[in-house]
DNA sequence: GGAAAAGCATACGGTAGCGTATGGAAAACA
DNA sequence: TGTTTTCCATACGCTACCGTATGCTTTTCC
């Protein structure tokens, strides 16, 4: 149809003999699928999305995807059970190394959710959220999660000497904070950010 | 969302008075648009608020809107001002009464942006901030709302006698607390939420 | 090397949405 | 009362999608 001129590295000549030679010849399978559609998922959400836009970013086109999935749907439970695998062995992950003083593993843990690094991580974790809002499926996954993490820095607050119920009033306070200065726009709010967030991690851990 | 027996179908009425039952024959202005177009907004976002879904509930066809509207994307401008004007009055509103201890004010700030009461609000407030994660014009909106609300809540944080950069740090993390909250599956994590949120309030105003 | 399976392209029908054109009814006005 | 303006309905063309059908080209396996 309308094949622009393929503005990256044209993958392919468009109508010249398709397999030249050193074309890698990369075959796609259901998870390189699932790789490029949270890329896209990252950057346009649930409702940005779709098949045919996802193929045209694979460099194939959607008669491919339709034989690696049913339909549109398998591809967003895929995404779906892919982002919660991964947040949960990144959770088992920074738990497994729980050793040291908690209140510096909780730094680390704010540290690591800061907008700045893992900024694709962050969008991911927007998007979900926001599919969450209209999809109950991915409101369950985002639960789940959620209270794998709650539960997770609930007990690092414990162990740096709170009670039960001031562990869990910091551990969500924590990762609300978290997420809720992923939302905000606040860079001219204070010309040294980095003091901004130390005192606030500061008051989110000390006690 | 499925269509009640609205159905004239294929027969239609041969001339006869359309407005057959007791509508009161509403004239819809740009403002009544708006309204409808943000109840729509706050339920589906951005990319769910379509014209004709919107004429749909309204009542009429697009034909109507495009009576009104350039565009739909003058409808999205209508729809941010708008937002931003009521965000804008809301704190000036807020700001006007300030009278009394700070940090009774600043409770009464969180308790208002409780996701509980004012749901609609806040359902608002997170369509908005996931539109300017791709609009550049809706992301200078939030980034100005937010300004403002950062500025007055820091003030009250004077008002009850911390350092500017202690006022400032803790005005962000309020604001942050509170959406962040709002995106957030929690429900499960403790019986006692309210006890959970208490806490949470008094980290974030106390000294 | 040849058949079978896998991986992908192309073509097609169908829906939803945007924006335009045009006509008809209702209200305002003269 | 007749005319103009306002407001809305209907019909149309267009594009972007979804999902299916079908055929072509690789790869795999014997």
């Amino acid at each position: 149809m309308e094949n622009k001129p393929v503005k990256s590295t044209a993958i392919k000549p468009p109508t010249r003999a398709r397999r030249t030679s050193a074309e890698p010849r990369t075959q796609l399978d259901p998870d390189a699928w699932v790789d490029a559609a949270i890329d896209v998922f990252a950057r346009e959400g649930v409702t940005g999305l779709r098949v045919e836009v996802l193929a045209k970013h694979c460099g194939v086109t959607k008669g491919s995807f339709y034989w690696h999935f049913k339909d549109r749907q398998a591809l967003l439970d895929a995404v779906l059970a892919r982002w919660k695998e991964g947040r949960i062995r990144d959770i088992e992950k920074t738990t497994a190394m729980m050793q040291g003083d908690p209140r510096d593993q909780l730094h680390y843990v704010i540290e690591v959710y800061g907008a700045n690094r893992n900024r694709k991580g962050m969008s991911i974790e927007l998007a979900v959220r926001d599919w969450a809002r209209h999809d109950t499926k991915a409101a369950a996954v985002v639960e789940e999660v959620d209270l794998y993490r709650l539960e997770c820095t609930r007990k690092l607050f414990v162990n740096s000497g709170m009670t039960d119920a001031e562990a869990k009033s910091r551990s969500l306070l924590l990762y609300a904070c978290v997420f809720g200065l992923s939302l905000m726009h606040y860079t001219h709010f204070d010309d040294n950010l980095s003091d901004l967030k130390q005192r606030i991690a500061e008051r989110i851990v000390s006690s």
